[in-house]
DNA sequence: AGCCGTGTTGCGTAG
DNA sequence: ACTACGCAACACGGC
């Protein structure tokens, strides 16, 4: 018992499956769990239902930690200075945290590595967030990373199933574990309000989907029970438009890391055993590897968050047109099917993937012509499940970017929604000043003739907006401009190709590449 | 995990 | 018994 600890919650808002958190209690006579709020993350360009969910992944984590006879410290400021300072105050021996592959994590982890080894602290980081350490994928591929979900299925298959989760810690694990706690405890280490991330309480939209660990294993066990479901998931048969969820909504708890991507993919395997059951690209382990795809893609591609300098992506000459974007934001486009979407974006931090297919597509390459990257920054501040790697994939995926090349293959804003929502209840649940409008005429209200809309109590233009383009005309236009980026992308093909070669890496694990020394590796090795 | 126009097939039914 | 017609479901190709 020789360790005074801290574990660094950033991520992996959990007890169970927390390696990190295991390698912190052993040896360990005090523990300080942390986590750190940082000005520079935490603040009101955090959407509030994002900010909530995090406040209420605390709250859980510390009910569950107290359980343990220890409990969370909240600790304000960047963790570059705020680090140093415990460091000295609570003596600490150790660090510990899970890794995090996000380009400004990777730098912030680096400095606090420095530092704490600066005051001699042994530091461990392991890897949970992901169902395998992407930077081994990426080894496994010859260094180069896979950029078809095909060849991310042919090395998945070679690496063998992800680590089985470890369980959470018990009393036992904790007997010799002592956590300092001062009378202002609550004072100094609170878990934060809405108000200290700057949000107005006034206009708070009803809550969907409490964040926390209980709530997400909860959830997950909801999900499992239905057996037959599980096995005949097809992501693509999901509707993007049913008034209730028609997937399971546990991305927001994986995104936190309230759920263990892990414990998901085990828990469905013990579903799958001994069934008939579909498989990837569309299965619930499909969508989990389309997760790790993505990553993978994050870590191995430059720039990946932009078009500029990204080689993978290409390059298109989006307008630049604050109008249309406001209008696409603020759920005024005059497309009904559209506008619910992005409503419902807006007050529960969720949308269907086929919903954002059809958002996404509509703002860039099929009617808007703005960048994915203003798409992507919406989605960042509103999405529970909003994820740096999965933003910036899926938005370059859906603008026929990068990854998806069928450009012509343009989601219609009134057809979409129309084949699984043919009355369109949900467009009147999200936007009620259509609810009066006949299905014939719901998803195109401008064709409705003045007395449809006189009776509908809707009158377009006045009481909900015309549409903003001609999407017959704007699609077409749109269509030609993509072929003209794709010739231009082709004509450059030898320098793509040095560029590519540029994606190359040399092999090393994640840890090393944190480390500055490597340490004797006495006990069992770091990943 | 697109949409739309066109053409074909197959079925039921009116005459 | 046979044809003509309407309709839905499906296949295909172009964008």
């Amino acid at each position: 018992m020789t360790h005074t600890c801290i574990h660094w919650f950033r991520k992996g808002l959990r007890l169970h499956d927390n390696p990190g958190l295991m390698a912190a209690l052993r040896d360990c006579k005090e523990l300080y769990p942390v986590f750190i709020l940082d000005p520079q993350l935490h603040n009101k360009s955090v959407g509030v239902n994002r900010c909530r969910f995090l406040i209420g992944a605390l709250k859980d984590l510390d009910l569950s930690l107290r359980q343990l006879n220890t409990r969370l410290f909240v600790v304000r400021g960047k963790p570059e200075e705020v680090f140093p300072k415990l460091f000295c105050q609570w003596k600490i021996t150790k660090l510990t945290y899970e890794y995090d592959t996000e380009p400004l994590s990777l730098s912030r982890d680096k400095t606090v590595t420095r530092l704490a080894e600066e005051h001699g602290i042994d530091v461990v980081c392991k890897v949970s967030h992901t169902l395998f350490d992407i930077n081994r994928i990426i080894e496994e591929n010859n260094g180069k990373t896979p950029l078809t979900y095909k060849s991310m299925q042919a090395i998945v298959k070679k690496l063998g199933p992800p680590k089985r989760p470890l369980s959470a810690p018990s009393m036992e694990d904790l007997k010799d574990v002592n956590t300092p706690c001062s009378e202002s405890h609550e004072k100094k280490y609170r878990i934060p309000t809405l108000e200290d991330f700057g949000h107005n309480l006034a206009d708070l939209p009803e809550e969907q989907f409490p964040g926390g660990e209980q709530e997400a294993l909860r959830r997950l066990e909801e999900h499992m029970k239905r057996t037959a479901w599980v096995c005949n998931f097809e992501k693509p048969k999901t509707s993007p438009n049913s008034l209730s969820p028609s997937t399971t909504v546990l991305s927001p708890y994986v995104t936190f890391g309230c759920l263990s991507v892990r414990t998901f993919w085990w828990r469905l395997s013990d579903v799958y055993e001994g069934k008939k059951h579909s498989a990837p690209p569309v299965s619930l382990h499909g969508q989990l590897l389309w997760r790790e795809f993505f990553y993978t893609a994050s870590v191995g591609i430059s720039n990946f968050n932009k078009m500029v300098d990204n080689p993978v992506c290409t390059q298109v000459d989006w307008d630049i047109n604050s109008e249309y974007l406001a209008a696409w934001r603020e759920a005024r486009t005059g497309f009904p099917f559209i506008d619910a979407v992005m409503t419902q974006l807006r007050q529960q931090g969720w949308i269907h993937h086929l919903a954002r297919h059809a958002v996404a597509c509509f703002l860039t390459r099929g009617d808007l012509w703005i960048s994915w990257e203003e798409g992507q920054k919406v989605f960042e501040e509103l999405l529970l499940d909003g994820d740096w790697a999965l933003n910036a994939g899926n938005w370059q995926w859906l603008s026929a970017s990068a990854f998806f090349h069928q450009f012509f293959r343009v989601y219609s804003p009134v057809a979409f929604g129309k084949k699984t929502d043919k009355n369109g209840d949900y467009i009147k649940k999200f936007l009620p000043h259509l609810k009066k409008f006949p299905a014939e005429y719901i998803f195109e209200p401008w064709k409705a003739p003045q007395s449809v809309q006189q009776a509908a109590g809707c009158i377009v233009g006045k009481d909900y907006p015309h549409p903003i383009v001609q999407h017959e005309v704007v699609s077409k236009k749109n269509i030609q401009r993509m072929k003209a980026a794709y010739a231009k992308r082709s004509a450059n093909t030898a320098k793509s190709l040095s560029k590519i070669q540029g994606l190359k890496r040399k092999p090393s694990s994640s840890v090393d590449m944190l480390k500055k020394k490597k340490k004797n590796n006495t006990s069992e090795p770091l990943l």
